[in-house]
RNA sequence: GCCGAGAUAGCUCAGUUGGUAGAGCACACGGCUGAAAACCGUGGUGUCGCCAGUUCGAUUCUGGCUCUCGGCA
């Protein structure tokens, strides 16, 4: 199908359970797109069921990008993610196909549309080390005064509780010589996007989760965090803290029960939805929402088709 | 049937030496610029089981009733 711009970039976003997979599948299948995943927790290699990765299957020949790109080791940053999806987009359009990028990762999804560009110092694992000793040291309150000293615009818009954002703000501070506020940069990509919602009920959503989180249990989730584990993957990386594998670990080391650890995986997945609905606002006029009726597909590819919602950045 | 314990927020419970209440969880909401499923923050919740009595005033004390959970038969 054609579309009517010269530039399109469709992006489907929307809370975790929601079902962006299987509806971003069907549509790619019939406007010949590729996906490009803006899922932070699809990157990674040997988390599949507990991320809900789509399966080869699942994926019906159609080609999905940024999945499976890393070891669970590695940690990967907003650039590089941009840097991905710019060339994914570059090559998908160079075969005549149409890019859909699809995920629940906010940070992603609207630094890539937005084009922010993070501060230059890129994160110095010594400085940091040493910056968070120092937190432990003198509490998150005296670092956050440090930042309030150094930059006391930065400082405004950091909790003083968040020792996380103290620290970065001071590396960059450090690093670059240049204040952490005066480095917000935006680039935005010269595409032509439009932002597609799907939405569901919250109590649909928490049921959806629910279920879900079951199937985990019975498809091999036990087996597969044993695996990452047996791999040299602990619970201090930042792939492993994600749901479910955090709670499973805690599980196989005898700290907490199974039944426990459901009910955390079902409890933190739930606050995640209420966070990702922070990222995807209702009232954000950049999206357009739809509910995920039975003829939502139809609606979807009328829209997408149509000349409604494209916002081209200038 | 008898004995005991209990009945307070959606749930688990704390509490008021009598002046109509509070934590955690749940739920709702917010922030986020090189870790983001991370990290950090904000909020309201109520005929204190029912009916009487004592009292200026009872969720709190007393009596009865209802229900729940133990134990004994």
């Amino acid at each position: 199908m054609q579309l009517p711009v010269t530039d399109p970039v469709i992006v489907i976003v929307g809370p975790s359970a929601v079902g962006k997979t299987c509806l971003s599948i069907e549509l790619a299948k019939r406007f010949s797109a590729e996906i490009i995943s803006l899922d932070s927790r699809y990157l990674y290699r040997g988390m599949d069921i507990g991320t809900a990765k789509p399966t080869p299957a699942e994926m019906q020949g159609i080609p999905h990008h940024l999945i499976d790109i890393a070891e669970p080791d590695e940690t990967l940053s907003l650039p590089l993610i941009q840097q991905q999806v710019a060339s994914a987009i570059a090559e998908i359009k160079h075969r005549g196909n149409i890019p859909f990028m699809v995920g629940g990762t906010g940070q992603y999804v609207w630094g890539v549309i937005e084009g922010w560009l993070p501060p230059t110092a890129k994160p110095n694992k010594e400085l940091r080390d040493i910056l968070e000793k120092t937190a432990a040291d003198v509490g998150a309150a005296a670092m956050h005064g440090y930042v309030a000293l150094l930059d006391p615009e930065a400082a405004k818009k950091i909790e003083p509780n968040n020792v996380r954002r103290s620290v970065r703000a001071l590396e960059v501070i450090f690093s670059t010589g240049e204040l952490f506020s005066e480095q917000k940069r935006k680039d935005p990509p010269r595409h032509d996007f439009k932002i597609i919602g799907l939405q569901r009920s919250r109590q649909e959503l928490y049921q959806r989760v629910d279920q879900r989180i079951e199937q985990m249990i019975a498809g091999g989730l036990l087996q597969e965090t044993q695996n990452l584990l047996q791999s040299g993957y602990h619970s201090d990386l930042p792939s492993m803290t994600a749901i479910g594998y955090k709670e499973i670990t805690q599980y196989l080391q005898k700290e907490i029960s199974l039944e426990e650890s459901v009910r955390l995986m079902k409890r933190r997945t739930r606050t995640f939805i209420r966070h990702q609905a922070n990222w995807f606002k209702q009232s954000d006029e950049r999206i357009r929402w739809f509910e995920m009726f039975p003829q939502v597909l139809t609606e979807v590819t009328a829209f997408i088709s149509s000349n409604d919602g494209w916002t081209r950045n200038r």
